[in-house]
DNA sequence: GTGTTTGCAAAGTGTTTGCAATTTA
DNA sequence: TAAATTGCAAACACTTTGCAAACAC
């Protein structure tokens, strides 16, 4: 019992092992608030300002550096949805999204309420890399 | 037969009336380039590089201002493929895309090719306003 | 100790904006 | 001539980078 509470802490210390990360206090502390509370989309600006907020000292070149990192470890997914920012999903599985235009949030779809009926054929000498579905919904006031 | 060579030209005007634009000559430029080879799918920087290349004088921030009036004015199309750089397509219908990550190409996808199962259930309190499908590829080498 | 990571500030992208000069109607 | 548009340069938002100081192993 005592050790779940430790568990998300001991998990990102693995993970950052495993990722050839050397578990620095930021990179540690950073995890923690992206992969303690589930699925998570985060900018970079959302986590450092979270980050200051928790009194994490941190700053925002470090913040990128981490997320960046982060993704090209397959620890996080970034996900396009409006040019001129980078959100990143803590879920790197194969899923969609629903992007809020008003406000900004990015939700995850369950894999299962969608999906394509059939790939188009791709061009000639080409290989998928993957299949982006955005769901663009707006406040219906 | 002499009148299909005017063709693109006086669509484009009547385009830019309708859409309540003042023909200038920038706009009457930029919309030829953009609606006289079928559709097409450019950035700021590309359409200003083109547009210098064929001797019409207009500056990178008016390929921009162009861009987005014609995009509030229902005559193209924002897709999102990159964070960082905005794309424009001249087809405005409902349609997705493929886009080649070696080399920043977007393609149109006939929108028969694929199709979404169903919609997933929007969250409460919202419409949709569009689905956007990116096809992702890369040279397969 | 050695090599890695951090933080800052500076530089880099892509894009928007203020405003005087120009153009359109 | 009145109102809209252009072009430049400056400002912007977001992101990356160079390098000295701090840190991990």
């Amino acid at each position: 019992m005592g050790m779940m509470r430790n568990r998300p802490f001991t998990d990102i210390l693995a993970r950052l092992r495993t990722a050839g990360l050397r578990p620095t206090r930021q990179r540690l502390a950073l995890g923690k608030l992206l992969f303690a509370d589930g699925n998570r989309h985060v900018t970079a600006e959302m986590l450092h300002e979270e980050a200051v907020d928790n009194k994490i000292q941190v700053s925002l070149a470090t913040v990128y550096n981490t997320l960046n990192q982060f993704t090209d470890a397959g620890l996080l997914r970034e996900v396009v949805v409006e040019s001129g920012r980078s959100y990143f999903d803590t879920n790197t599985s194969e899923h969609h999204h629903i992007f809020h235009v008003d406000n900004g949030a990015l939700e995850d779809l369950s894999d299962d309420s969608m999906r394509l009926v059939e790939l188009p054929v791709l061009p000639e000498g080409t290989q998928l890399e993957r299949v982006d579905i955005v769901i663009r919904v707006r406040n219906s006031n």
